[in-house]
DNA sequence: TTTAGTGTCATAGGACTGTATGACAGTGGC
DNA sequence: GCCACTGTCATACAGTCCTATGACACTAAA
């Protein structure tokens, strides 16, 4: 299985599965249209309630990352958001700022910081099969 | 004052003083060495209690972005982390890959993501005096 | 219709978080 | 020493969060 629970990092069960789930999509890994494993036997592998990884989908839902078909399954989405354009911006450079601020105290300067950045995004193109954010 | 509380955002009072500190350092609009607002007094200027405060500045020196004086005050440290150089990177990497991720499922590409970075980085720069990040 | 699979909802309990209060300890000027 | 200022600690309490349980509803195949 993709999926990876640590039970000591004291994040959240929930939130690990959210973040795996989109990075997954984000490189690949997982493709549009693609099933996610079903909730019962998801949490009977990872040793974890059922409904903590209901949580999780519920969550991932909302975020528009997949859509639940019911009786059927959890489906991953075409990538769309469900917020709009402007917030959706608002979020990102949120998110940028955050990485810059970091930066700043962890003492990277400009150049490094661009190459990890540059560098990741190669990571995730190249794990994606050569094909571009987008 | 330099920092404004929003009790209607739903994030902790604490913590988005810690935001707006570690900003402030980040963008120079702080200087290392200069001494924060005392607790109490800010704790009455942002009608917020004095403890409350007291743990974002608590959370600030574990961050290793003041340090504080007994019977004095805090103060903006110089820029460096209590953590050692592969857990930074680590910490970093995380943070940036998180602002990639988004920016997938925000469908935003390469070339706008990449000049979002450089503009953010850019305004820092240029808050903090022409200087660069370091 | 029955059965086995899917996700969903209401509810509950234990742990944790955020904030508040009061008492305490260090520093420096009077 | 005293006083006014600094930050700190122990404690308390309400609210939230995370996880867990049981009952429910939808879908598809036998």
């Amino acid at each position: 299985m993709i999926f990876k629970i640590d039970f000591k990092s004291g994040k959240p069960v929930y939130l690990q599965l959210v973040d795996q789930v989109r990075y997954a999509a984000a490189s690949g890994v997982l493709q549009a249209g693609e099933p996610l494993p079903s909730i019962r036997p998801l949490a009977e592998e990872l040793r974890v309630n059922r409904n903590t990884i209901a949580k999780a989908y519920t969550e991932l839902e909302n975020q528009g990352v997949l859509e639940t078909r019911p009786g059927k399954g959890c489906f991953l989405k075409e990538n769309n958001s469900p917020f709009t354009k402007p917030i959706r911006q608002k979020l990102l450079l949120a998110e940028i700022d955050e990485a810059v601020v970091m930066a700043h105290h962890l003492q990277v300067d400009r150049e490094k910081f661009l190459a990890l950045v540059q560098e990741r995004l190669d990571y995730f193109e190249q794990q994606s099969g050569a094909k571009k954010i987008n």
